[in-house]
DNA sequence: CATTTTTTGTTAATATCTTAATCATTAGCA
DNA sequence: TGCTAATGATTAAGATATTAACAAAAAATG
């Protein structure tokens, strides 16, 4: 019976749990879930995604995700609309409110983060963004690594 | 603003939900879900911890983890006995079948667990496990590291 | 010894996860 | 065209996360 400890899973587990709470006591002086602002750090880049795409992107799933966006929806930062050329697609736009977010949310995150870029060294964060996209691909028949995902998918 | 998909949490959110539900797969053949197992798999190395010791090991807050033991207690793989020292603790013993579980699931997650140790080199194994336990240790007020982590604490 | 503080466990409230099932719309094809 | 499969969204049910608040026992303190 290996290490449970050192086991790959809990190392991941462990550096989350380290790493998150920083950012949820940013996300939540604004009233935000970590879900909720990673739902909109992707409108920010790209607005008007479609429910399925955010799920990829945000790695949310997407029975999930419905319940995120209707608390956004709540909260008057973001609306749905049906794709106008295919009626099944349901997309999300943020509104005047959730644009406005990005301002005041985005400088807090950028610098929290920073401080751990600053903490690890440039090969270090290469191995480590490697490493991490050759298992994210392993189990998935070869999924596209981070590194090349942008903008448009598919 | 930085890459989203390349930020640290997102990848490190990746790779557990690359590697995950392979393991998942496994512990549901058992009726376990993944917490349920990080418990079981505890007290198999050390039979009778106090609950919150189990917290910390397992990495499941405390709230969590009374409801994930009552339902062990449910299927009848775990019971929970009052230390005889500190009426306080709540220390959580396996049962006959809690204990026979061990030598059904290990043998299989053992064999996907090799899979991924094969699919890594040594090397980067190590590199791995060192910048996971520096992630951890940061924020954490320099907790300590996976590698001295064994039965016994404190 | 009485009071205060700390530790350990528990409950509650709200939000979310996971899996499976469902519904509507579209696409593929005979 | 009309049937069937695939896709996108949604709902449902059971399990879990997060935070706060709380109770009980033990330890620390005066």
């Amino acid at each position: 019976m290996k290490n449970f400890d050192q086991s790959l899973p809990m190392l991941l587990y462990r550096a989350l749990n380290a790493l998150m709470p920083e950012f949820r006591a940013i996300f939540r002086q604004f009233g935000l879930t970590e879900r909720q602002w990673r739902v909109l750090r992707v409108l920010w880049e790209e607005d008007g995604r479609p429910l399925l795409a955010l799920a990829e992107r945000t790695l949310i799933p997407a029975p999930s995700l419905i319940g995120v966006i209707n608390r956004l929806r709540k909260e008057g930062l973001v609306e749905r609309r049906r794709s106008p050329t295919d009626r099944r697609v349901m997309q999300v736009w943020l509104t005047g409110g959730g644009k406005a977010l990005q301002a005041q949310v985005t400088p807090l995150v950028d610098r929290a983060y920073a401080a751990f870029e600053e903490f690890m060294l440039p090969d270090e964060w290469r191995a480590l963004t490697a490493m991490m996209d050759k298992i994210a691909c392993r189990a998935n028949g070869g999924a596209m690594p981070a590194a090349t995902m942008s903008g448009e998918e598919k």
